[in-house]
DNA sequence: CGTAACTGCGATAGCACTGTTTCAGTTAGT
DNA sequence: ACTAACTGAAACAGTGCTATCGCAGTTACG
């Protein structure tokens, strides 16, 4: 872990800039995923020369900021317990927690073959336990990443003014959100087949127009 | 829709090349939202120049194609006889047309706003008769519209090689991924075997995966 | 057939962003 | 307190894209 290899010695102030650097670029960047660096630089409240000087080049400064994303998706994983809890349970918190970090989904939306594998992996097996506790019944894993991440960004970019609340109700809206989101999900992963159906097109002739008889 | 205001005479010549540089701007734009004209006119086997000279500036060309795609999705709407048959099957017709124009969803949901109001109000209207026979639950128009178009992109984006079967089987690969779409959003919008479905007791552990109205 | 429109090619100007460098001033760490 | 690291400011070169123009050749249309 340690890097001991450069004589350099790397002072704190440095390591405040670079966090505050992708601190910026997280919000920057999710609402203009082509923002310029100075614009980032300049959310920071630092010199763009800074920036390169932290980061050698603008694909070095996404790289890292994927990089912390997967992080703190992983430790997501971790804390939502997703190999032992119980699948719809682990579900609910894991979608708590990433709403918390909802720094930047619109660009980790774009940047979803970024995700580090292990995150990937990771989700793979929440609904793999999904499926077989019965909550849902898709097996493909990787349609169920993207019906679960591409929901996500839906609903966090539901406009957050509510038409008869106040504003201040975040809370309580926040918690709607991810009951929806929940619900939502199992509900789009509940009936469908997953991409691994396509191989059967004489289900898919019959062109079932009707919800799926499935009764549950 | 017919231009005479000025003296000057459009030859057919002109007018098939704005054509063919929109229907390049579809492709290409589809695979990279940030590409350049000269790419574009690239592909339309056309001089950047032209490019140019059909369109004022760059947002010109992109307004010109948002115009475009929204009057297919109107056309769309109509031939799915949105208004009048039964949704279910307006909503399964619909589909199949739309991935017929399956041309640059990527371009549209970025560009979701710029979407014709007339479409949102179509595809409104396609969720009340929906809601109103049972078909799904969901109450806000607009949910479910960012519902839909966003699992159309996902589908759209699914892996077209199946694993084991040649490349030629489109046809029956587009028709299964028409079901799974369709499938997948009546589940998500609180279709028959959606959340209210299902096993209660895993729910209620969950914490509260209550009805959430999330606004109208 | 002849004119006007259209096109390709090339040149040009302007703009925005990236990346590097230098230099003077400030700050952290021992 | 001294040194090395860090920073802001400002310049610089380089790139890629947009947008415009002129010119010569080609094509449509009456």
């Amino acid at each position: 872990m340690g890097e001991n290899s450069s004589p350099r010695r790397i002072r704190a102030d440095a390591e405040r800039s670079t966090a505050r650097i992708l601190e910026a670029a997280e919000t920057v960047l999710a609402a203009d995923a082509t923002a310029s660096l100075e614009r980032i630089a300049d959310a920071a409240g630092l010199a763009r020369a800074t920036v390169h000087r932290r980061f050698a080049s603008r694909t070095a400064l996404l790289d890292a900021l994927a990089e912390q994303l997967s992080q703190r998706y992983l430790g997501g994983l971790a804390e939502a317990r997703v190999k032992t809890a119980p699948p719809l349970i682990a579900l609910h918190r894991l979608t708590e927690i990433v709403f918390d970090l909802k720094l930047c989904h619109r660009f980790a939306v774009q940047l979803t073959a970024a995700l580090t594998p292990a995150v990937l992996d990771g989700l793979d097996l929440l609904f793999a336990r999904l499926r077989d506790t019965g909550a849902i019944t898709a097996v493909d894993p990787a349609w169920c990443r993207q019906v679960y991440l591409a929901l996500l960004h839906e609903v966090h970019e539901l406009p957050t003014d509510s038409p008869t609340l106040a504003s201040s109700a975040t809370a309580e809206e926040t918690e709607a959100k991810i009951n929806l989101l929940v619900r939502t999900t199992l509900g789009a992963l509940g009936g469908s087949h997953g991409a691994t159906a396509l191989h059967s097109p004489a289900s898919a002739a019959s062109g079932d127009v009707r919800p799926v008889d499935h009764g549950s």
